[in-house]
RNA sequence: GGAAAGGUGGCAGAGCGGCUGAAUGCGUCGGUUUCGAAAACCGAUAGUGCCGCAAGGCACUCGGGGGUUCGAAUCCCCCCCUUUCCGCCA
C-alpha cells in the first residue's frame, strides 16, 4: 500500500501515477477523509491526556483521604468525550483502510506510459528461433501423442483447466524444479524455502492478492485459508511483521510450489492445453532488499532467471511493461517470454518484478 | 476435538488496581581503567503514531479483541498461539 505521509505532501505525483495506470482514484477524497481521522486522533489524544492527568491526581489525593468524588465525574465526563470521539474515527479510520487497500502500486517513473499490453516494449532478445524441417506440434498435441501429458483424464479428476503430467513429462517437470532450485542456491546464493500452500488472509492482504483478487483465489472458507496463487505470497510474508536489519539484507529466497488460481473469466483464447491452468509448479526468487539498490538487484534477479532460460537454450525475450500492463502491486515489471515454435507464438515463463514498498507496508515488514 | 499449564522489553524473569512502560539478571552500546584486551566500575539501552527547527512533549502498546473502573500488565468475557496428556487420524 502507498505511504499516506507520501500522499500528503505529493499529492499530484500519486494523481499522475495512477492515472498513467489507468486507475481513477479520488485523491482529494482520500485525504479528505485522512485529514479528518487525523483532526478526531488529536482531538481524543489531547481529552485522554486530561484524564491520565486527572486520573493521576485523583490516586494522589485519594491517599490523603481526601474526597474525589467530583474529580472522578469530570474525569468520566473526558473519558466518554474521547471515546465518542474514538468511535468516529473509528469508522472513518476503516474507510480509510479499506480504500487505501484497493489502490494500486504507483509505477517508477522510469517506467513507459501505456495504456496495455500492446504498448510493452521489447528490453532485449536471446538466442535465434529454432528451425524445423517439418510443422512443429503444439503440446497439447505433443504432449499426449508422446503420452507424457493427460488432459482428457485430468478433467475427469478436476474439471477444466488441470493436466496430468505422466512418466518422462512427470519426470522432467520435477527436473526441471530441482535444476532451478539448486542453481539458485549454489550459483546464485539463494535461501530454499519449502512454505505452507495454505495461508492466512494476512498473508494474502501483505502481498496484494487480497482483496482485490478475492474472486481469481482459491480458499477453504471453512478454515480461513487461501491456497497461493504464487510462492510470492509465503515467501514475503515470511518475514511480515519483522523489523529486519539492514546489515542483513539482500535476504535472497527461492521456494517451489505448486500455484492455484481460479482464471475466472479466462477462459478462451491463449488457454488451450496447459498455457493457462488453475494449478502449476512454480519455482519463485524473492528478494528483500534495501530501497536504494532496489534497482540494481531487480536487473540481478532478472538475470538470473534469464540464465537458466540460456542454459536450457531456449529463445526468449525481455519485455518492459508499459504502466498500463503493470501489476497491481508491481512498481517496475520486465516478463520473460519463451518463444514456443508449436503455436507461433511467445510464452509468458517469467515475471521480474519490483514492488517497491508496498508489500513491505502491508505485510508490516520494515528494516533499520 | 477434550483437559491442564502458560503467553510480560533482544533474551531470562519479577510484578498489592494508582508512585510500574514495567524490578532484577544477562546481552548490547558508550565511558573510566589498560600499551591493548579481559575483569571491574559508571552510564545508556522497546515499538508505533502525533505535535515540534530542536530540546522535548502527548497518546497507544505487557498474545489479540471487548468490558468493569476516575485509573488495568494486574479484575471479568471472548478469541488466538505454545507446551503436555487423552481422543481422532482418509
Amino acid at each position: 500500500m502507498i505511504d499516506l505521509a507520501q500522499l500528503r505532501k505529493n499529492p499530484d505525483d500519486f494523481r499522475q501515477a495512477w492515472r498513467a495506470r489507468g486507475v481513477s482514484a479520488d485523491v482529494d477524497a482520500l485525504l479528505a477523509l485522512d485529514e479528518q481521522v487525523r483532526a478526531l486522533k488529536h482531538q481524543s489524544e489531547s481529552l485522554q491526556a486530561e484524564v491520565n492527568a486527572a486520573s493521576k491526581a485523583i490516586g494522589q489525593a485519594a491517599r490523603t483521604g481526601q474526597d474525589v468524588g467530583a474529580a472522578k465525574e469530570k474525569a468520566r465526563q473526558l473519558g466518554d468525550q474521547a471515546k465518542a470521539l474514538d468511535e468516529q474515527r473509528g469508522i472513518l479510520e476503516q474507510q480509510l483502510g479499506a480504500l487505501i487497500l484497493t489502490l494500486p502500486n504507483p509505477c517508477l517513473a522510469a517506467v513507459p506510459v501505456g495504456k496495455d499490453s500492446s504498448e510493452n516494449t521489447v528490453a532485449t532478445t536471446w538466442g535465434e528461433p529454432p528451425t524445423f524441417a517439418f510443422r512443429p506440434k503444439p503440446h497439447w498435441d505433443l504432449g499426449p501423442a508422446l503420452d507424457i501429458m493427460d488432459f482428457d483424464r485430468a478433467t475427469k479428476l478436476s474439471g477444466s483447466g488441470f493436466v496430468v503430467l505422466k512418466g518422462q513429462g512427470a519426470r522432467l517437470s520435477r527436473a526441471l524444479i530441482s535444476w532451478f532450485l539448486d542453481e539458485h542456491t549454489t550459483s546464485h546464493g539463494y535461501t530454499e524455502l519449502a512454505v505452507p500452500l495454505l495461508v492466512q488472509p494476512q498473508a494474502m492482504l501483505g502481498t496484494g492478492q487480497l482483496p482485490k483478487f478475492a474472486d481469481q483465489s482459491y480458499a477453504c472458507r471453512e478454515d480461513d485459508l487461501w491456497l497461493i496463487p504464487t510462492a510470492e505470497v509465503p515467501v514475503t510474508n515470511y518475514h511480515g511483521g519483522e523489523i529486519l536489519d539492514a546489515e542483513a539484507l539482500p535476504l535472497k529466497y527461492t521456494a517451489h510450489t505448486p500455484c492455484f488460481r481460479r482464471e475466472a473469466g479466462a477462459a478462451g483464447l491463449g488457454t488451450r492445453g496447459m498455457t493457462r491452468v488453475h494449478q502449476f509448479d512454480k519455482v519463485e526468487i524473492v528478494w528483500l532488499t534495501a530501497p536504494e539498490r532496489s534497482d540494481a538487484d531487480l536487473m540481478t534477479l532478472r538475470g538470473h532467471a534469464e540464465r537458466l532460460l540460456q542454459q536450457l537454450g531456449l529463445h526468449y525475450r525481455v519485455l518492459e511493461l508499459c504502466t498500463g500492463d503493470t501489476g497491481f502491486s508491481s512498481a517496475h515489471t520486465y516478463d520473460l517470454e519463451v518463444w514456443s515454435p508449436g503455436t507461433d507464438s511467445w510464452l509468458e515463463v517469467s515475471s521480474c518484478s519490483t514492488l517497491s514498498d508496498f508489500q513491505a507496508r502491508r505485510a508490516n515488514l520494515r528494516y533499520r
